[in-house]
RNA sequence: GCCCCGGUAGUGUAGUGGCCUAUCAUGAAGCCCUGUCGAGGCUUCGACUCGGAUUCAAAUUCCGACCGGGGCGCCA
């Protein structure tokens, strides 16, 4: 810390020690109307343009910018010098009167009368906050910390926090509990090749991929509601731009339903509520990134994966079993034309595709099928959700099946040899969510500190 | 896991055997400029991922390593 002028002396300029920050307020705060009171503020300097004679320091708080006018005239050269010279993206503290001027975009400007650079940047910057040049997304990441000093960045993690806290209150009003279940486990819902191997202590354990087991066995207890917001880790070997090995995963589970048709209600109402919560306090964020969403209507359209899969042959695509990716992406145009839904349901998922989901009810009026559903936006997965089998014995025939042992699942089993009611529940990518919404070229764009096949660090 | 593509200043790029002491932009350093808001003008600085091979000659061709991008499978 230290005081960028020392020799501060004319007109009144603070050359004493430090600007004082208890006096500080948000760029956002300042206005004309506060013509004549000395403010103070401190941000990030991201630019000086430097006239001769004048200069303008234009700082950057998490508000906005705010631009503090520098005279030559006013200040003397040595301090003049001075304030032009530091460079950008320090962090400084300003304190100054604020003036009305018709020639500053926002109408006003602060006139110093006392600076200091709290904490000087170095030189080059490794990526610039403003520069007129592209930076690739790895170079980005490589350094986020300077990267999220964009507004257009720093923008979808606003959104992504609205989007998060509008499907919280959404699911507060249908009186679901919010749980925490543990993220080291000794087995996983599906295969054991998804799974990232950690010691625990002496024995074998893995980061969960999902909380499915014990939100079973949450019904089981009788919390009737839950949800759980929370990492989840695939040590898939998928390298595209729609998957990392670490997402945010909301995870809902709710008791005494007729069928997966109860899921999907409160899904539907979910996505059109938090949406529409994104559009409502968002949309500084949204327009910053120049995007556009539409809050989807109710209820969304359901289409089953037999139908999706005539659908698609009438198109010219046609597919058998499960969609790839290129069918999935159609299949979201196809919606899009036919019933202007950008979301969906694609339901009743053959047994065959769901055999390693041992815990999925199948559906009493076709052995083929299962209460099994998709929830799509645009061509792409958001959501996987259905009826669990809550028979037990049913469901260690199911296990039996796939060629796992039962033994092996004992600790969730117990929880259905006591009274189970039925249930059902989804599990749903909150980077999924963002990545479609706004329209991002890749996934990792919508993670603070991605972590994928080949990064860990920062 | 499979297929395709790439790696040039801090950042983004041009350059496909000799015309490269490597282009342009951005940036940084310095100078000039009293109304900028993508400020402007002038000067300077800064790079061929690493190792091996071919060749009279390699940023450029070949092999390997490392790193990155896209697609598929799979999935949230």
């Amino acid at each position: 810390m230290h005081l960028i002028c020392p020799s501060f002396s004319r007109d009144g300029f603070r050359m004493d020690d430090t600007v004082d920050l208890g006096n500080r307020v948000l760029n956002s705060g300042l206005s004309k109307d506060l013509a004549g009171q000395t403010v103070t503020v401190a941000g990030w300097l991201q630019d000086t343009r430097n006239l001769g004679g004048i200069a303008f320091l234009l700082i950057r708080d998490r508000s906005g910018l705010v631009q503090v006018t520098c005279l030559k005239k006013k200040l003397g050269d040595e301090v003049f010098a001075k304030l032009s010279g530091v460079p950008r993206e320090s962090v400084v503290a300003v304190t100054g009167e604020l003036k009305p001027n018709a020639q500053v975009s926002t109408g006003f400007e602060i006139l110093p009368t006392a600076f200091q650079v709290i904490s000087e940047a170095g030189t080059p910057l490794p990526i610039g906050v403003i520069d007129k040049v592209g930076v690739e997304l790895d170079t980005r990441l490589n350094s986020r910390f300077m990267d999220l000093r964009k507004p257009q960045v720093l923008a979808i993690f606003k959104l992504r926090e609205i989007l998060i806290r509008g499907m919280r209150e959404y699911l507060v009003s249908q009186r679901f509990m919010e749980v925490t279940t543990s993220k080291i486990v000794a087995a996983g819902a599906e295969g054991g090749s998804t799974l990232f191997p950690i010691k625990y202590f002496e024995q074998q354990a893995y980061l969960a991929q999902s909380p499915q087991l014990y939100k079973q066995m949450l019904m089981g207890a009788g919390l009737d509601r839950i949800y759980e917001l929370a990492p989840a880790y695939r040590a898939e070997q998928s390298d595209t731009v729609r998957h990392i090995a670490e997402f945010a995963s909301l995870d809902i589970e709710m008791s005494f339903i007729r069928s997966e048709e109860d899921v999907m209600n409160i899904l539907e109402g979910l996505m059109a509520h938090s949406l529409e919560t994104v559009l409502r306090e968002g949309k500084q964020y949204l327009d910053e990134l120049g995007v556009e969403v539409t809050v989807p209507k109710l209820p969304f359209p359901r289409v089953t994966l037999a139908d999706a899969q005539k659908l698609l042959a009438e198109a010219g695509m046609p597919v058998k079993g499960d969609l790839d990716t290129e069918s999935e992406k159609k299949l979201g145009e196809i919606m899009l034309e036919k019933h202007g839904a950008e979301m969906y349901f694609i339901t009743k998922f053959p047994v065959e595709i769901k055999k390693s989901t041992f815990y999925a009810m199948r559906d009493p009026s076709d052995p083929e099928l299962t209460n099994y559903f998709d929830l799509d936006y645009r061509g792409e997965e958001l959501v996987s959700g259905g009826q669990r089998e809550h028979r037990i014995n049913v469901l260690i025939n199911q296990i039996e099946e796939i060629g796992y042992n039962p033994k092996d699942f004992e600790f969730y089993l117990q929880a259905f040899r006591y009274g189970m009611p039925p249930h059902g529940g989804f599990g749903l990518g909150i980077e999924r969510v963002l990545h479609m919404m706004l329209r991002l070229p890749n996934i990792r764009e919508c993670v603070l500190f991605p972590r994928d096949m080949y990064r860990v660090v920062p």
